[in-house]
This record gives structure tokens, C-alpha cells and sequence, in this order.
DNA sequence: AACCAGATTATAATTATTATCGTTTTATAA
DNA sequence: TTATAAAACGATAATAATTATAATCTGGTT
């Protein structure tokens, strides 16, 4: 899907969800469809920066996490800002809860069972793979019932 | 492997590696081998704190900086304290640098041929799956050997 | 027992992210 | 157009996670 595409595909959406559309939405998604290297906000921001000098770093955290509600854009990394680590090596698959944090282990022979063949090298060294689920766990869907 | 046998390799490597194996260090790494949770280093001061009043919260995030080096312990989200976001949502690999964080694409067929079943959902939601290589990039790759 | 590298503690500093709040835009309809 | 209400924006303050610092203290070795 081309770049003029995915704007009006986000214009849609907006349309479709009743938020409005502005100037800095469109500037932050445009920097990230151009950009190769998973940006962070602040990198972002400084990419905007020198042509919109009055942009926020705030309406680019704020943006980003919209456009991530209307699917159009990937977080990497649902564990940001928060430290985790596992005591068990055994090659096994996790589940993060995008909502609570919380780390699951998945259980599951089938997936396990998955060969995953090392990349190309390139120059680089692997030292880690590993299979990551993402979404919401038992608890947190119960409570969104609640409501 | 069982309890022991772990805190025995942990006390072998540290006599490889030339460190001191300390009170602290045993008991964060017990705490971690205990768990199911996968904590962070606050969940682990915390329930430590009340047996060994004096600990420090940075004892704590050293030691698993620490453990993690001596590959003993896993850190499951090595972009932790970086947002990062993808405008890219076909489906694809990525390789992450420990150290420079650095995210790059991994283009290969091979592991983009993969079929990975959902697993059981167990009142969960699954949103989404990755598969995530971390490792050394290139460039840090080759400003280790100018050392 | 004495030494020393490295670890620990307490705390300060830093950094990333989120919240607040007055002002400005956007979308819609008269 | 212009009026209007809802939502976003921008500036900055607040919060929270992590790292750095400096003064002791310890584990392991001689």
C-alpha cells in the first residue's frame, strides 16, 4: 500500500472513529511510514521539529498511542518502561499483556516445536530468539466486562 | 535443572569470572529461579526487603545486569526504557541490538514462511505474535574489535 | 590477619513518560 | 462564512524508572 494510501486510509479512520484529523496527526504518521529505523517519539520530534517549531514532544506521545488504537501504527515493545526478566532459559514462548503488563508463559508442544533458522548474519551476532504474544490477558478482559 | 544445581553454576561462574558471589546476589537470583512471574527489579526488592532490611533497590538492578551477563538469567524486553514504534504492520522479523538498541528488519524467507499457530487462549485475547532476534549489530559489532 | 577489587548502601541526578490546564483547531451545521 | 462544541495542542510540571556517585563494607586470596 503506497504513502497518499495510507493517509487517506487514516483520514478514514478518523472519520470513522469522530476524531478529528490535524495537521500534527498527519506529520507524525508521515515521519514513520518514511522511516527505516523504528523510531522512538523523541526522535520523531526531532525530525518535525525545524518545520513545526511549535510541535510538542507530548502531541507526539499522544499521537503515537492513537494512531497504535486505530491499528495503523505498531508499539515494539508493550513492556517499555519497565525492567523484566526470567530466571528460566528453556526455549518457551511468552504472552504479554498490553494492558496489565503482566507476563505469561505459553504452554503450548505445537508452538515449541517451532524451528526457527537463524538469519542471515550480516555482520551482525544473534544471540536470542524468541516467539512473543501480545494482547489481554484473562484478567483484564474480565474487568473491561464490568464495565 | 534443579534449585541447587543453579546456585552451584552460579557460584562456578563467578569464580570463572572473577567476581565476588555475595549474600545479595544469591538471594536476588533465588528470588528470580522462584518465580513465575517474571518480575522487575522493584517486585524483587520488595520481597526481599523484609529478610534483608538494608538492600538497595540499585543492589538489585545490578545484580541482574549482572546475572544477565553471566547468561543465567534472561531480560526479556531489551528495549525497555525506549518507546519504539513500526509504521510497517505486514508481517516481518526484527532484530534488536543490545547494545545501541538499534531495531533492525530481518529479511528472509525463510522465517517469513513460518506459520505459527495461535496458542490456546484461555480467556486471553491474542492481538498479535512476533518473532524478535535480539543480539550485537554490525556497527557495535566492529567498535568492539577497535578495542 | 591483611589486602584489594569489586560490591553494597544511601541518596542524588537523570531520563522517559504522563498529567495538567489554558489556548487553539477541527468538524459540523446553521 | 461563522458559530459552536469536542477534542487536540503546546508549555510545562509531575511522576516514575533507572543510573550515577561517593563513602563504606565484603569476599576471596595471599
Amino acid at each position: 500500500m503506497d504513502f497518499l494510501t495510507r493517509i487517506e486510509e487514516l483520514r478514514e479512520l478518523c472519520r470513522e472513529e469522530g476524531i478529528p484529523l490535524t495537521q500534527q496527526r498527519i506529520e507524525i504518521y508521515k515521519v514513520l511510514l518514511a522511516s527505516r529505523e523504528h523510531p522512538s517519539p523523541e526522535i520523531i520530534y526531532r525530525k518535525l521539529k525545524s518545520d513545526f517549531p511549535t510541535l510538542s514532544l507530548a502531541t507526539v506521545y499522544n499521537n503515537l498511542e492513537v494512531l497504535s488504537r486505530l491499528g495503523i501504527v505498531r508499539k515494539l515493545n508493550p513492556l517499555s518502561d519497565h525492567a523484566r526478566y526470567d530466571g528460566d532459559l528453556s526455549s518457551h514462548t511468552h504472552f504479554v499483556c498490553v494492558k496489565c503488563k503482566a507476563v505469561e508463559d505459553i504452554e503450548s508442544e505445537k508452538i515449541d516445536s517451532i524451528q526457527i533458522p537463524d538469519p542471515p548474519e550480516n555482520g551482525r551476532k544473534i544471540l536470542g530468539k524468541t516467539i512473543q504474544f501480545v494482547g489481554i490477558c484473562e484478567k483484564c478482559q474480565n474487568e473491561k466486562q464490568e464495565e
